[in-house]
DNA sequence: CTCCAGGGATGAT
DNA sequence: ATCATCCATGGA
Protein backbone atom coordinates (compact mmCIF):
# COMPACT_ATOMS: atom_id res chain seq x y z
CA UNK A 1 0.00 0.00 0.00
CA UNK A 2 1.41 3.36 -1.63
CA UNK A 3 1.75 6.64 1.39
CA UNK A 4 2.98 9.39 0.48
CA UNK A 5 3.79 12.80 3.19
CA UNK A 6 2.51 16.08 2.57
CA UNK A 7 4.28 19.24 4.34
CA UNK A 8 1.47 21.19 6.59
CA UNK A 9 2.59 24.16 8.75
CA UNK A 10 0.28 25.85 11.00
CA UNK A 11 -2.44 23.05 10.08
CA UNK A 12 -4.70 21.47 12.84
CA UNK A 13 -6.09 18.27 10.64
CA UNK A 14 -8.40 17.11 13.81
CA UNK A 15 -9.21 20.56 14.75
CA UNK A 16 -10.03 21.42 10.95
CA UNK A 17 -12.18 18.20 10.14
CA UNK A 18 -14.42 19.28 13.67
CA UNK A 19 -15.05 21.81 13.48
CA UNK A 20 -18.70 21.38 11.32
CA UNK A 21 -17.36 21.89 8.13
CA UNK A 22 -17.30 18.65 6.57
CA UNK A 23 -19.59 15.68 8.28
CA UNK A 24 -17.84 12.48 6.54
CA UNK A 25 -14.45 12.25 8.15
CA UNK A 26 -14.27 9.00 10.52
CA UNK A 27 -11.47 8.83 13.39
CA UNK A 28 -9.62 5.16 12.33
CA UNK A 29 -6.56 4.51 14.98
CA UNK A 30 -4.51 7.79 14.81
CA UNK A 31 -5.69 8.86 11.81
CA UNK A 32 -8.90 10.09 9.61
CA UNK A 33 -10.61 8.22 6.65
CA UNK A 34 -12.32 10.16 4.45
CA UNK A 35 -12.82 11.09 0.60
CA UNK A 36 -11.98 14.38 -1.06
CA UNK A 37 -13.82 14.25 -4.46
CA UNK A 38 -13.94 10.81 -6.21
CA UNK A 39 -10.38 9.71 -3.95
CA UNK A 40 -10.81 8.08 -0.26
CA UNK A 41 -7.99 8.66 1.39
CA UNK A 42 -6.59 7.86 5.10
CA UNK A 43 -4.85 10.89 6.81
CA UNK A 44 -2.26 10.95 9.41
CA UNK A 45 -0.80 14.08 10.70
CA UNK A 46 2.68 13.68 12.65
CA UNK A 47 4.06 17.46 13.42
CA UNK A 48 3.68 19.59 10.32
CA UNK A 49 3.22 16.28 8.52
CA UNK A 50 0.46 14.72 6.74
CA UNK A 51 0.93 11.22 6.19
CA UNK A 52 -1.27 10.01 3.48
CA UNK A 53 -2.40 6.60 1.59
CA UNK A 54 -4.91 5.87 -0.97
CA UNK A 55 -7.96 3.35 -0.59
CA UNK A 56 -8.42 2.06 -3.55
CA UNK A 57 -11.76 1.71 -5.39
CA UNK A 58 -12.63 -1.90 -6.20
CA UNK A 59 -12.18 -1.09 -9.84
CA UNK A 60 -10.00 1.18 -10.47
CA UNK A 61 -10.02 2.64 -14.25
CA UNK A 62 -8.23 5.40 -15.62
CA UNK A 63 -5.79 7.79 -14.87
CA UNK A 64 -5.73 10.01 -11.87
CA UNK A 65 -4.56 13.24 -10.59
CA UNK A 66 -1.57 13.45 -8.59
CA UNK A 67 -2.99 13.19 -5.16
CA UNK A 68 -0.59 15.25 -2.77
CA UNK A 69 -1.49 18.33 -4.55
CA UNK A 70 -5.38 17.55 -4.30
CA UNK A 71 -4.81 17.04 -0.76
CA UNK A 72 -3.09 20.40 -0.07
CA UNK A 73 -5.77 22.37 -1.96
CA UNK A 74 -8.12 20.83 -0.03
CA UNK A 75 -7.01 21.35 3.17
CA UNK A 76 -6.00 24.74 1.78
CA UNK A 77 -2.74 24.45 3.20
CA UNK A 78 -1.67 27.56 0.43
CA UNK A 79 -4.03 30.05 2.91
CA UNK A 80 -1.07 32.57 4.60
CA UNK A 81 -2.87 31.42 8.00
CA UNK A 82 -1.01 34.11 10.18
CA UNK A 83 -1.81 37.15 7.61
CA UNK A 84 -5.65 35.86 7.57
CA UNK A 85 -5.68 35.85 11.30
CA UNK A 86 -3.80 38.88 11.44
CA UNK A 87 -6.12 40.88 9.71
CA UNK A 88 -8.95 40.09 11.70
CA UNK A 89 -10.75 42.31 14.38
CA UNK A 90 -8.56 42.67 17.68
CA UNK A 91 -11.60 42.52 20.44
CA UNK A 92 -11.55 40.37 22.84
CA UNK A 93 -14.36 37.69 21.71
CA UNK A 94 -12.60 37.50 18.39
CA UNK A 95 -8.99 36.60 19.44
CA UNK A 96 -10.09 34.36 22.14
CA UNK A 97 -11.61 32.98 19.35
CA UNK A 98 -8.50 32.76 17.26
CA UNK A 99 -6.52 31.47 19.89
CA UNK A 100 -8.94 28.41 20.66
CA UNK A 101 -8.39 27.71 16.75
CA UNK A 102 -5.07 27.81 15.83
CA UNK A 103 -4.47 25.32 13.11
CA UNK A 104 -7.96 25.66 11.63
CA UNK A 105 -8.78 25.87 7.81
CA UNK A 106 -11.15 26.92 5.80
CA UNK A 107 -11.39 23.47 3.05
CA UNK A 108 -12.05 23.65 0.21
CA UNK A 109 -15.05 20.92 -0.38
CA UNK A 110 -16.32 19.84 -3.58
CA UNK A 111 -19.14 21.99 -4.54
CA UNK A 112 -22.30 19.57 -4.53
CA UNK A 113 -21.50 17.25 -1.57
CA UNK A 114 -21.13 20.93 0.51
CA UNK A 115 -24.41 22.21 -1.24
CA UNK A 116 -25.93 18.47 -0.62
CA UNK A 117 -24.89 18.23 3.10
CA UNK A 118 -25.85 22.05 3.86
CA UNK A 119 -29.23 21.15 2.70
CA UNK A 120 -29.63 18.37 4.86
CA UNK A 121 -28.21 20.60 8.22
CA UNK A 122 -31.55 23.04 8.43
CA UNK A 123 -32.64 22.48 12.22
CA UNK A 124 -30.18 19.78 12.63
CA UNK A 125 -27.01 18.75 15.29
CA UNK A 126 -23.45 18.17 13.77
CA UNK A 127 -24.20 14.75 14.74
CA UNK A 128 -27.45 14.58 12.49
CA UNK A 129 -25.73 16.07 9.64
CA UNK A 130 -23.24 13.26 9.71
CA UNK A 131 -25.70 10.84 10.69
CA UNK A 132 -27.48 11.52 7.35
CA UNK A 133 -24.17 12.20 5.25
CA UNK A 134 -23.64 8.19 6.48
CA UNK A 135 -26.62 7.05 5.47
CA UNK A 136 -26.43 8.63 2.00
CA UNK A 137 -23.07 7.61 1.71
CA UNK A 138 -23.84 3.63 2.87
CA UNK A 139 -27.27 3.63 0.37
CA UNK A 140 -26.51 5.51 -2.89
CA UNK A 141 -22.63 6.63 -2.68
CA UNK A 142 -20.00 4.24 -4.55
CA UNK A 143 -17.59 2.26 -2.17
CA UNK A 144 -13.89 1.99 -2.03
CA UNK A 145 -11.93 -0.73 0.07
CA UNK A 146 -12.54 -4.06 -0.10
CA UNK A 147 -11.64 -5.09 3.77
CA UNK A 148 -10.25 -3.14 6.69
CA UNK A 149 -11.28 0.60 6.64
CA UNK A 150 -14.36 1.29 4.00
CA UNK A 151 -15.09 4.45 2.67
CA UNK A 152 -17.97 5.45 0.87
CA UNK A 153 -18.10 8.59 -1.91
CA UNK A 154 -20.87 11.04 -1.54
CA UNK A 155 -23.17 10.54 -4.36
CA UNK A 156 -23.73 12.25 -7.05
CA UNK A 157 -26.54 15.03 -7.72
CA UNK A 158 -26.80 12.44 -10.63
CA UNK A 159 -27.50 9.75 -8.48
CA UNK A 160 -29.80 11.32 -5.67
CA UNK A 161 -31.48 12.72 -8.44
CA UNK A 162 -33.17 9.71 -9.61
CA UNK A 163 -34.61 8.52 -6.58
CA UNK A 164 -38.04 8.99 -5.19
CA UNK A 165 -38.92 11.19 -1.82
CA UNK A 166 -39.42 8.36 0.00
CA UNK A 167 -35.93 7.10 -0.66
CA UNK A 168 -34.62 10.41 0.75
CA UNK A 169 -37.07 10.65 3.55
CA UNK A 170 -35.87 6.84 4.39
CA UNK A 171 -32.81 8.31 5.19
CA UNK A 172 -33.86 10.81 8.25
CA UNK A 173 -34.05 13.79 5.84
CA UNK A 174 -37.50 14.76 7.22
CA UNK A 175 -39.10 17.56 5.34
CA UNK A 176 -35.45 18.78 3.61
CA UNK A 177 -35.99 15.35 1.49
CA UNK A 178 -38.07 16.92 -1.14
CA UNK A 179 -35.61 20.38 -1.46
CA UNK A 180 -32.33 17.96 -1.48
CA UNK A 181 -34.40 15.63 -4.46
CA UNK A 182 -35.07 19.05 -6.09
CA UNK A 183 -31.55 20.70 -6.20
CA UNK A 184 -29.88 17.70 -7.08
CA UNK A 185 -32.44 17.00 -10.39
CA UNK A 186 -31.58 21.14 -11.34
CA UNK A 187 -27.53 19.98 -10.49
CA UNK A 188 -27.86 17.02 -12.36
CA UNK A 189 -29.90 18.38 -15.50
CA UNK A 190 -27.31 21.37 -15.73
CA UNK A 191 -30.02 23.45 -15.28
CA UNK A 192 -27.68 24.68 -12.27
CA UNK A 193 -24.53 24.39 -13.42
CA UNK A 194 -22.12 24.82 -10.04
CA UNK A 195 -19.05 24.40 -11.91
CA UNK A 196 -19.40 27.61 -14.26
CA UNK A 197 -21.06 29.39 -11.16
CA UNK A 198 -17.00 30.08 -10.11
CA UNK A 199 -17.11 32.89 -11.70
CA UNK A 200 -19.40 34.96 -10.32
CA UNK A 201 -19.26 37.44 -8.28
CA UNK A 202 -20.28 37.55 -4.70
CA UNK A 203 -23.50 39.11 -4.95
CA UNK A 204 -24.80 36.90 -7.94
CA UNK A 205 -23.35 33.18 -6.71
CA UNK A 206 -25.27 33.80 -3.62
CA UNK A 207 -28.73 34.78 -5.82
CA UNK A 208 -28.02 31.62 -7.69
CA UNK A 209 -27.66 29.30 -5.00
CA UNK A 210 -30.59 31.05 -2.71
CA UNK A 211 -32.44 30.28 -6.11
CA UNK A 212 -32.38 26.22 -5.41
CA UNK A 213 -34.87 24.63 -3.32
CA UNK A 214 -33.52 24.35 0.27
CA UNK A 215 -31.15 26.87 0.22
CA UNK A 216 -31.19 30.25 1.60
CA UNK A 217 -28.90 33.30 3.14
CA UNK A 218 -27.74 30.71 6.05
CA UNK A 219 -26.60 27.28 3.14
CA UNK A 220 -25.72 29.82 0.75
CA UNK A 221 -23.28 31.47 2.60
CA UNK A 222 -21.68 28.04 3.80
CA UNK A 223 -21.34 26.65 0.13
CA UNK A 224 -19.86 30.08 -0.64
CA UNK A 225 -17.29 29.63 2.12
CA UNK A 226 -16.48 26.06 2.18
CA UNK A 227 -16.81 25.48 -1.85
CA UNK A 228 -16.66 28.35 -3.49
CA UNK A 229 -13.83 29.93 -1.77
CA UNK A 230 -15.44 33.21 -0.53
CA UNK A 231 -13.44 34.16 2.47
CA UNK A 232 -16.23 37.46 3.09
CA UNK A 233 -18.67 35.16 3.56
CA UNK A 234 -20.29 34.65 6.84
CA UNK A 235 -23.15 32.08 7.67
CA UNK A 236 -25.27 33.22 10.63
CA UNK A 237 -26.58 29.97 12.29
CA UNK A 238 -27.73 30.08 15.93
CA UNK A 239 -25.12 30.02 17.35
CA UNK A 240 -23.32 33.11 15.36
CA UNK A 241 -26.24 35.05 15.81
CA UNK A 242 -25.85 34.22 19.72
CA UNK A 243 -22.21 35.04 20.12
CA UNK A 244 -23.04 38.34 18.35
CA UNK A 245 -25.90 39.63 19.82
CA UNK A 246 -24.30 38.70 23.53
CA UNK A 247 -21.11 40.16 22.61
CA UNK A 248 -21.12 42.52 19.65
CA UNK A 249 -24.71 44.20 20.90
CA UNK A 250 -26.53 44.64 23.96
CA UNK A 251 -28.31 41.63 25.45
CA UNK A 252 -31.63 42.43 24.22
CA UNK A 253 -31.13 44.91 21.76
CA UNK A 254 -33.31 43.83 18.62
CA UNK A 255 -31.64 43.72 14.88
CA UNK A 256 -32.68 42.06 11.74
CA UNK A 257 -31.07 39.52 9.82
CA UNK A 258 -30.33 42.84 7.13
CA UNK A 259 -28.78 44.72 10.20
CA UNK A 260 -26.62 41.84 11.62
CA UNK A 261 -25.16 41.25 8.34
CA UNK A 262 -24.43 44.62 7.55
CA UNK A 263 -22.40 44.22 10.80
CA UNK A 264 -20.55 41.35 10.30
CA UNK A 265 -19.54 42.32 6.77
CA UNK A 266 -18.01 45.66 7.96
CA UNK A 267 -16.56 44.42 11.19
CA UNK A 268 -14.82 41.11 10.25
CA UNK A 269 -14.00 42.13 6.79
CA UNK A 270 -12.34 40.23 3.97
CA UNK A 271 -11.71 37.12 5.46
CA UNK A 272 -14.89 37.17 7.75
CA UNK A 273 -15.05 33.31 6.83
CA UNK A 274 -12.67 32.80 8.73
CA UNK A 275 -13.93 35.05 11.69
CA UNK A 276 -17.17 33.38 11.35
CA UNK A 277 -15.77 29.76 11.56
CA UNK A 278 -13.71 30.73 14.30
CA UNK A 279 -16.36 32.09 16.66
CA UNK A 280 -18.56 29.32 15.83
CA UNK A 281 -16.22 26.20 16.93
CA UNK A 282 -15.07 28.28 20.16
CA UNK A 283 -18.72 28.90 21.08
CA UNK A 284 -19.50 25.29 20.27
CA UNK A 285 -17.21 23.64 21.53
CA UNK A 286 -16.52 25.96 25.47
CA UNK A 287 -20.18 26.72 25.81
CA UNK A 288 -21.91 24.02 28.02
CA UNK A 289 -25.65 23.55 26.47
CA UNK A 290 -27.02 24.00 29.64
CA UNK A 291 -25.45 27.35 30.61
CA UNK A 292 -25.86 28.70 27.70
CA UNK A 293 -27.08 31.93 27.61
CA UNK A 294 -31.13 31.88 26.07
CA UNK A 295 -31.55 34.64 23.60
CA UNK A 296 -35.25 35.84 22.53
C1' DC B 1 -39.84 13.08 29.35
C1' DT B 2 -38.44 18.07 27.26
C1' DC B 3 -35.65 21.07 24.64
C1' DC B 4 -33.44 22.26 20.59
C1' DA B 5 -30.52 21.89 16.46
C1' DG B 6 -24.85 25.27 11.35
C1' DG B 7 -33.06 27.20 8.46
C1' DG B 8 -36.23 27.73 4.66
C1' DA B 9 -40.78 28.41 2.52
C1' DT B 10 -44.96 30.43 2.93
C1' DG B 11 -48.53 33.58 4.02
C1' DA B 12 -50.10 37.49 6.89
C1' DT B 13 -49.09 42.25 8.47
C1' DA C 1 -39.59 44.60 4.31
C1' DT C 2 -40.43 42.11 8.71
C1' DC C 3 -42.80 38.51 11.44
C1' DA C 4 -45.24 33.93 12.74
C1' DT C 5 -45.81 29.44 11.80
C1' DC C 6 -44.88 25.07 10.13
C1' DC C 7 -41.96 21.67 8.71
C1' DA C 8 -39.50 15.94 10.69
C1' DT C 9 -36.12 13.92 13.23
C1' DG C 10 -33.13 12.43 16.84
C1' DG C 11 -29.15 13.88 20.10
C1' DA C 12 -28.47 15.49 24.66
Amino acid sequence: MKSFEVAAHDFDLALTLDSGQTFHWEKEGPGFVGAIGERAVNVEQRGNVLHVREVEPSSSGSQRAALPGIIARYFALDHPLAEICASLPDDPTMQAAVGYCRGLRIMRQPRWECLATFITSSMKQVAHIRQISFVLRKRFGTRHGIRGAQVDIFPSAGKLGGLTEKDLRDCGLGYRAKNLLATAERVASGEADLESWRALPDDDLRAKLCALPGVGPKVANCVMLFAYERLRAFPIDVWIERVLLQKYFSPRRRLTARQLQEFTAKHFGENGGYAQQYLFHHARKTTPRRLSPRVR
